[in-house]
RNA sequence: GGGCGGAUAGCUCAGCGGUAGAGCGCUGGCCUUACAAGCCGGAUGUCGCAGGUUCGAACCCUGUUCCGCCCA
């Protein structure tokens, strides 16, 4: 193997491993009948056949590899199920893009060869994220991909649907929809965004059909956000209560742009008295509220647009006009009319297509529905008593509200490229059949031949909610299905919770009898760094593997903002990523495990998870500092061998390693256990950083140059048993650096050729050691003060300095005696350091701190300035005496002592002590300092 | 209108009953042969505001202001 480099390379590594892992068939999951190992499976979130890698994916595939990798390791039979989602809406859209830069539409093509075309362009350019996946060192078993679209899949939404259509819980039913008139489908309640916009509360007048001017009974004035929709309008409801209306009431209005009669009508309902003019225009067909009136009342609905959104034979002279055309040549022929009165800003929420963006029409339409309450009960259910568990639990009541609340979700759509809804109907005697058999023949009904199918297709949605079961097999009952239903934890994002997560529950439990997953995890929304949501239209996207692989800035914002001016590019883009604007002219090559540990960091209640490049930098400089260390340590192992047990240390050092390694190891697994994924990376962190580095292999260094031979081999073995471990522990975080160190670092025979493959460590894989803890915390504690002794006087780091050590503890005394050496390594003292009892004359020259029960003299002789060590002093005693007042006011509380837990009082009490010894040893040292003065 | 969440160091956030932490930034000194992507030090917070519970509150309760998200 080469010589490693001085500084982490990833660009170098990453391409190496990951092939290696695929050659070695670590990533797939066993299917061997006898195979007796528990499973471990998460279905991926298929991702959109259209879409590319966003931080989204990033953040997606991050967390499951590492839940992934980890139980991989604990030796769980793990599968994760990769696959796409073909996206029914995005994907017709873009093939239909396509064909319109070639003159052509999917009509001229027809269905058949429209489908067609979609295939070939999902076998060419779809699915690119799946390649994409494993730069980010996804482990999937990637033979097992499966596409929504996929024949077998095919037939498990057709059993769905045959089989809830049978139950009753699939109906067809003519209803208010929304209907977008650019994607020209159905779309659900849930496809809609709701925006707030600015518009118009704009007020006309409806002429009495028989006047009586004498009563008053001439007009009624309604306000309304849609002018437009007074076409539709089949009645005007009023309050029943109001008194400026009453003398309306049971009237007929005469609508003035079309031959019909308005009735008034009475609805407490619909009419809020206090909004608008009191009066409201009624139009059934085209607005949810009104389609509820007009089944209390018995309305005509009457629906005024076509398909493509312009009005149709209904609009009268206004047939043809789109509704933007048709609301501003209604307002004019009002107004010519004479019956305008009036209008005002109005702030009102527009209902937004989610794929398109435009404009939403509520729309009679006949479709297809399924019935949600009995599904849902269920799905409640099992998240009420524990068998689904919602971490972060917070979002359970999110999950709770949507479920109690919900709406039969309206599953048709008038696209070509889906699941075609399995329903036939006879053109002789009108029957419907809902059937398996993709090409029935005769009419059951009437013995026809005349069927024809429905020819619209399902929402993308209904074939994903199959998705923990479908891509195992089912309706097949197959083995996969039986290992790996149900599987062990969804993670998502939390956008989804009702689009995916409550509809797998509610299929699950449904056809599987059981909950498709044991617990849902849910992350945030990955956001720039000022906290704004990522998007095309801000210019803010980054593509996780410019980050990976580095890319200029330039390069960055013409994709975040593809055919903008680069230069305008580049502000927005600087705006929205301030740690990005100073750091250059690009993004270097921060490497997968960088990107994916920064990924790991966020805490899982965040919602927005904004992405800061100078962290990645962080977590660049971390893989290079565990990278170092490595490197350090294979300069010292020379010939050790490791047979795989844990070392039994004598010397301090090795003690406590091996004892922070234990928590370390502990905690990376509750974390990563408990989906707290940043506190398990997080202990690790601390632990290689500041323990392993700063301390362990800096007081390792006297050891390797001047130790006797019994120490060197013992620090060698407990040196190289903590980085292996290490390594494994990190593993699941950062995948790639951990490998390419493993291979090279001392390890156990007869292990698996892979880390990926290799144990997650234990706390058995340390050594607790409570005593050792205790006393290097001591230890460090003095040296540290020592070390700050020096720093604070400016003596150059290289200069040797006398030390003296005193206290009146004996067993203190004995542990920096025995402990000599390292203290005069690591503070770099002239000579070994002096120990002594407390007190005691003071040489002079010397500062004094206190590191809890050990006096630390310092010889500055020479090199101390009066002024700064009484201000250091002085800092210490304020600090001193703000902690021993809170703790003196406390101890006087007589409801404190007697209340609070002895051992809270006890410790109060001793750190009081403490505080006091401190205190009286800086108030000498503070003589000290007149000292030197003179 | 209903629901949920947030407000903690200059920034981004963790901590969610025993008296405040991290990363970045700031700052002083160092190229000390693992690492300058680094080392040794230092400074920085009436934990949004007002009440309450408690021996003790950043943490629990009530109210309040501002911000965000979801649903109507």
């Amino acid at each position: 193997m080469p010589e490693l480099p001085k500084a982490y390379e990833p660009h170098e590594v990453e391409p190496r491993w990951y092939q290696f892992w695929v050659d070695q068939g670590v990533f797939r999951a066993s299917e061997v009948p006898d195979d007796q190992r528990p499973t471990y499976v998460i279905a991926l979130p298929p991702p959109n056949v259209t879409g590319s890698l966003h931080m989204g994916h990033a953040l997606m595939g991050t967390l499951e590899d590492v839940l992934v990798r980890h139980k991989r390791m604990q030796g769980f039979n793990v599968l994760w199920q990769p696959g796409i989602d073909h996206a029914g809406i995005a994907t017709q859209t873009v093939v239909e893009r396509q064909l319109r830069r070639e003159g052509k539409s999917r009509h001229d093509l027809g269905r058949e060869k429209f489908v067609e075309r979609i295939w070939q362009w999902r076998e060419e350019s779809g699915g690119r994220i799946a390649e994409q996946m494993r730069a980010l060192g996804c482990s999937c078993d990637w033979e097992r991909t499966k596409f929504t679209m996929d024949p077998e899949l095919n037939v498990a939404v057709t059993e769905s649907f045959v089989r809830l259509y049978e139950e009753g819980l699939i109906y067809r039913a003519t209803r208010l929809i929304n209907w977008c008139s650019e994607c020209r489908t159905a779309l659900s309640d849930l496809e809609v965004e709701n925006e707030e916009a600015q518009g118009e509360l704009y007020e006309f007048a409806y002429p009495v059909r028989d006047p009586d001017a004498a009563a008053g009974v001439t007009e009624l004035v309604v306000a309304t956000t849609r002018p437009e929709t007074m076409l539709g309008d089949t009645a005007v409801a009023v309050h029943p209560d109001d008194p400026r209306y009453k003398h309306l009431h049971g009237k007929v209005l005469r609508h003035p742009l079309v031959e019909r009669a308005v009735p008034v009508i009475t609805d407490a309902i619909l009419v809020d008295m206090e909004f608008g003019t009191g009066a409201v225009k009624v139009t059934p067909a085209h607005d949810f509220n009104d389609f509820a009136t007009g089944k209390r009342h018995s309305l005509d609905e009457i629906n005024i647009l076509n398909p493509d959104g312009t009005l149709n034979e209904q609009g009268g002279g206004f047939q043809g006009l789109s509704v933007k055309e048709a609301r501003k040549a209604v307002k004019a022929a009002l107004s010519e009319a004479g019956l305008e009165r009036g209008g005002k800003p109005h702030t009102l929420q527009l209902p937004r297509c989610q794929r398109c963006n435009t404009v939403v029409e509520p729309m009679i339409s006949t479709q297809w529905f399924t019935k949600m309450a009995p599904l849902a009960e269920p799905a409640l259910a099992a998240v009420r008593d524990g068998r689904t568990e919602i971490i972060p639990a917070e979002w359970v009541k999110t999950y709770n509200h949507w479920l109690q609340n919900i709406q039969d979700w309206c599953i048709s759509r008038q696209l070509w490229w889906g699941h075609q809804i399995p329903a036939f109907y006879c053109k002789d005697c009108g029957q419907v059949l809902v059937t398996r058999d993709s090409d029935p023949k005769v009419c059951p009904s009437c013995n026809g031949a005349a069927l024809e199918r429905d020819p619209d297709v399902l929402d993308t949605w209904f074939s994903s909610a199959l998705w923990p079961f479908s891509t195992l097999g089912w309706p097949k009952e197959t083995l996969a299905l039986k290992r790996f239903y149900p599987t062990s934890d969804m993670e998502t994002g939390y956008d989804i919770l009702f689009f995916w997560v409550a509809r797998m529950m509610m299929m699950g439990i449904h056809f599987m009898g059981d909950v498709p997953f044991r617990r849902v995890l849910l992350h945030g929304l990955v956001v720039d760094e000022t906290g704004d949501k990522m998007s095309k239209v801000k210019g803010n996207t980054i593509d996780p593997l410019d980050l990976i692989h580095g890319a200029s800035f330039e390069q960055v914002v013409q994709k975040a903002l593809p055919g903008a001016p680069v230069k305008e590019a580049l502000a927005k883009f600087k705006k929205a990523y301030p740690s990005a604007a100073q750091m250059g002219a690009g993004f270097p090559a921060y490497g997968t495990d960088a990107v994916r540990m920064t990924l790991c960091s966020y805490s899982p209640q965040a919602k927005r998870i904004a992405l800061s490049p100078k962290r990645i930098e962080g977590y660049r400089n971390f893989c290079n500092k565990l990278y170092n260390a490595v490197r350090f340590t294979l300069t010292h192992l020379g010939e050790v061998a490791l047979d795989g047990s844990v070392p039994t240390p004598t010397t301090l050092p090795n003690r406590w390693i091996l004892s922070r390694l234990a928590a370390a190891v502990d905690e990376s697994t509750a974390g990563i256990d408990s989906f707290r994924l940043d506190e398990g990376q997080g202990a690790l962190y601390h632990f290689v950083w500041d323990e392993l580095c700063d301390w362990f292999l800096e007081s390792s260094k006297p050891v390797f140059q001047a130790g006797d031979a019994a120490a060197r081999a013992e620090t060698r073995a407990v040196l190289a048993h903590v980085v292996e471990t290490t390594l494994r522990a990190l593993h699941p975080y950062a995948p790639f650096v951990t490998e390419e160190l493993w291979q090279r670092v001392p390890r156990p025979p007869d292990g698996p050729a892979s880390l990926a493959r290799a144990a997650y460590p234990t706390a058995a894989d340390g050594r607790r050691d409570s005593d050792a803890e205790r006393r290097m915390t001591t230890l460090m504690a003095a040296i540290s003060a020592a070390r700050s002794a020096r720093s604070e006087h400016e003596v150059h780091p290289g200069a040797r300095v006398k030390l003296e050590l005193r206290s009146g503890d004996p067993t203190l005394r004995d542990l920096l005696a025995e402990q000599g050496e390292l203290v005069a390594y690591l503070v770099k003292t002239d000579g070994a350091p002096v120990i002594g009892p407390s007190g005691g004359a003071r040489p002079p020259g010397f500062v004094m701190s206190v590191a809890g029960e050990v006096e630390v003299l310092v010889d500055l002789k020479g090199l101390v300035e009066a002024e700064k060590e009484a201000d250091r002093i002085e800092r210490s005693l304020k600090r001193i005496d703000k902690d021993s007042a809170g703790l003196e006011k406390r101890l006087a509380t007589p409801a404190f002592v007697d209340k609070a837990p002895p051992e809270v009082v006890a410790e109060a009490r001793e750190q009081l002590n403490s505080l006091r010894r401190q205190r009286e040893l800086l108030v000498e040292a503070r003589t000290l300092v007149d000292e030197l003065r003179q």
